[in-house]
DNA sequence: CCGAGATACCTTAGCGGTGAGCTACTTTGT
DNA sequence: ACAAAGTAGCTCACCGCTAAGGTATCTCGG
């Protein structure tokens, strides 16, 4: 069978039979899965009336040791985007009652972000759906081939010094 | 070791140890993996004065057969995006001089999208560096892990119906 | 204890993408 | 031959993010 890679990978062959294409093997199919699972993943999202940056947030807080309270800062770098994204992201979850700022007692420059009850509730209902969606996408792997493909996955990205 | 998932699971198992939260282990390296390596690839293009969507479209028209010329809808059907994306890198590209966009004689609602000279020269001259940092990238993982990984992402993007 | 530099968060202009909807043209079915 | 449906490409309002820069506060060496 032939996935969009293959063609891709057999076109560049016959223009360009000089080059070394094999690296979009991987990079290719990477950027193009990853694009397929967001959208998929949206979906869910959708269906509880959030999207992925808010449900970022809302997750990220509820991981975190009771009571669930993080700075902005700690979310900017949970979640790789700016701070200015943090903000935005903070201003649209709070205008709708689902994240709390106040002031930092320990730091006059700082806010802490705790999540509200309607918050907590939302993300502990949205999370059994988005773990079954995660886990459809995952449907054509036996569990070794998943293991085997997070550890490469976890390989790479220390390599290029995640974390 | 430890990546960053690696914590965001303990945290989950931690928090809600009634979850499998496995499938995150995946997905959730995916994404990160995917931000990373689209970032080190514009570094790329920047340095050849382009930004990725840009190259997306110069490398889709150059990998066809002579004389690299595609329709908008094949260009938006290769790149994944709204056609309205196409519309407006197509705008931004004919601009620069390095595509030229001609009415289609086999269709009259349709345009042919080809390669300029320029366009052709830079395409040529951004891909070794191209391949060069994608290569890089991968290089923690063995040619045998490589086409390990490209088989693992292939099966999943077969299963997800892509192409 | 003070001044320099670092840090926390916010603001804003600009960018590329989406999604809805438009016009023009082609294809299909009778 | 013609009406209906489909398709090609474009337009535009909106959205979230980035990058640059601002203000307020903290930290730390001298």
């Amino acid at each position: 069978m032939a996935d969009h890679v293959d063609l891709v990978l057999g076109q560049w062959h016959a223009q360009r039979p000089d080059l070394d294409v094999s690296p979009m093997a991987v990079i290719g199919r990477l950027k193009r899965l990853s694009r397929l699972v967001d959208a998929e993943l949206g979906k869910t999202f959708a269906r509880h009336d959030l999207d992925r940056a808010s449900f970022d947030v809302l997750a990220t807080l509820r991981r975190s040791a009771p009571p669930h309270r993080l700075t902005p800062t700690e979310l900017m770098r949970a979640s790789m985007v700016t701070s200015g994204a943090v903000t935005q992201r903070l201003d649209r979850l709070e205008a709708r009652g689902l994240v709390a700022r106040t002031p930092n007692e320990r730091d006059g420059r700082g806010v802490v972000v705790a999540l509200t009850d309607a918050g907590h509730e939302l993300v502990d209902r949205v999370l059994p759906d988005h773990l079954a969606t995660e886990n459809r996408l995952l449907g054509a792997l036996s569990v070794r081939e998943r293991e085997a493909l997070a550890g490469t996955l976890k390989q790479l990205l220390e390599s290029l010094g995640d974390q």
